[in-house]
DNA sequence: TGTACATCAGTGAACGCGCGTTCACTGATGTAC
DNA sequence: TGTACATCAGTGAACGCGCGTTCACTGATGTAC
């Protein structure tokens, strides 16, 4: 690429592009400075004027990515159908976190390994750059999910504490399988079934008081 | 490390031990070719004797450590305490296979990231150099836990097939979370009492009939 | 038991690769007067 | 409205790095006679 002006005008925001595409296409290893200097038509080196290192722009890649996130599960949400009950819409809230996170990893393979790598602290998470629309982060929308479904009386409210862990758990465990390993010759359709499977799973072991 | 002899002995074994060490220490991408035959005391080339490229080793230090966890839960199903009761066993079965995957991922996590890198078809599963004392895989003890859970009547027959990838899921999202993601500054305390939690939420999830 | 020889495990030297990063620079832009 | 100048985004050239891999070799070992 060549451009007409000696400046290139966002270089900052080129490079992010850039990342996020080689994050896309081949995971956090693919997010190599200079392709995407070579990618903005900028010599390699002018990728220090915005970003202090590779790892610093490898970040910003991992917030996109994060907030990408965010966005399909805010999406599976929005289309949950409304419903007078409160435990039904609990449940629907639950699976949707699920179901978003599930078609974000299954559609976008590249960009959800990127977002796991090197990860945050959990303390870090509150940062807006890996947030959706709604301006919480996933794992946030996960925890509000949760959190109705305490308020509908579906989960013991002692139970309530890290209970995102063991959903989340399950959730990105199946992810991994599918997109990165032993699972990853599923179809599509398969893989949608076992991850509804899955989602019956959580809310029967999350719903049913400990023993 | 220099050796008296012109002839190294067995080279080959030489050269998978120090993979492993390097696996252990720093996952797949520290299982470097050149570094193996520095450990071995040897040139560089020489480990084209044995192995056809990194990558071969790289496949044989995976099986390696595949085996190890075999062996690590193994070594947690032995410790069940006997029952006369087959749902007890059933349980207690299930929870030692989960148990001692989280506690392998915990204690090894350089192991436990190669063994699932670059990831096996499930159809070259039954390699024994993947497997156990008792000549089973991990999957394939899992998948015995679970059949002796349909014997016990805890899980419905008919929603046998395709459980492992439940239970496995669950347990194999949690592993993640916590050796590398953002669970990391855990505690090991804390993550055993989660990991039992989320055994919980498994065998409850699992048990319940379908709704 | 001794010798000739084939085998092949390990050597020595070198390759090209692409990477991240540093340095001193140049030239377009916008601002102060 | 026009000119001088400071700013700083992007350039050009170069670095050292360690990697995987190839080549032609050498020399210890074991076997055949």
């Amino acid at each position: 690429m060549t451009r007409s002006t000696y400046r290139h005008g966002d270089l900052r925001q080129a490079l992010l592009d850039a990342g996020v595409q080689l994050a896309r296409s081949g995971g956090p290893d693919a997010v190599v400075l200079r392709e995407a200097t070579r990618q903005a038509g900028v010599v390699p080196n002018a990728a220090y004027r915005h970003y202090a290192s590779r790892h610093e722009l490898l970040q910003a890649v991992r917030s996109a990515a994060l907030a990408s996130l965010a966005v399909a599960i805010e999406a599976e949400l929005a289309a949950v159908r409304p419903s007078r009950s409160p435990a039904v819409r609990a449940r629907a809230g639950l699976r949707a976190v699920g179901t978003g996170y599930l078609r974000f990893a299954q559609a976008e393979p590249g960009l959800f390994r990127t977002a796991f790598s090197v990860p945050d602290e959990l303390k870090d998470a509150a940062d807006p750059t890996k947030a959706g629309d709604s301006g919480l982060n996933p794992f946030q929308l996960l925890g509000a999910a949760l959190d109705r479904f305490v308020e509908a009386g579906l989960l013991p409210r002692e139970q309530r504490p890290g209970a995102e862990y063991l959903a989340w758990s399950a959730v990105h465990g199946l992810a991994m399988l599918v997109i990165d390993g032993p699972l990853r010759a599923m179809t599509r359709a398969q893989a949608r079934l076992l991850g509804q499977r899955l989602l019956d799973m959580v809310e029967q072991g999350l719903s049913a008081s400990g023993k």
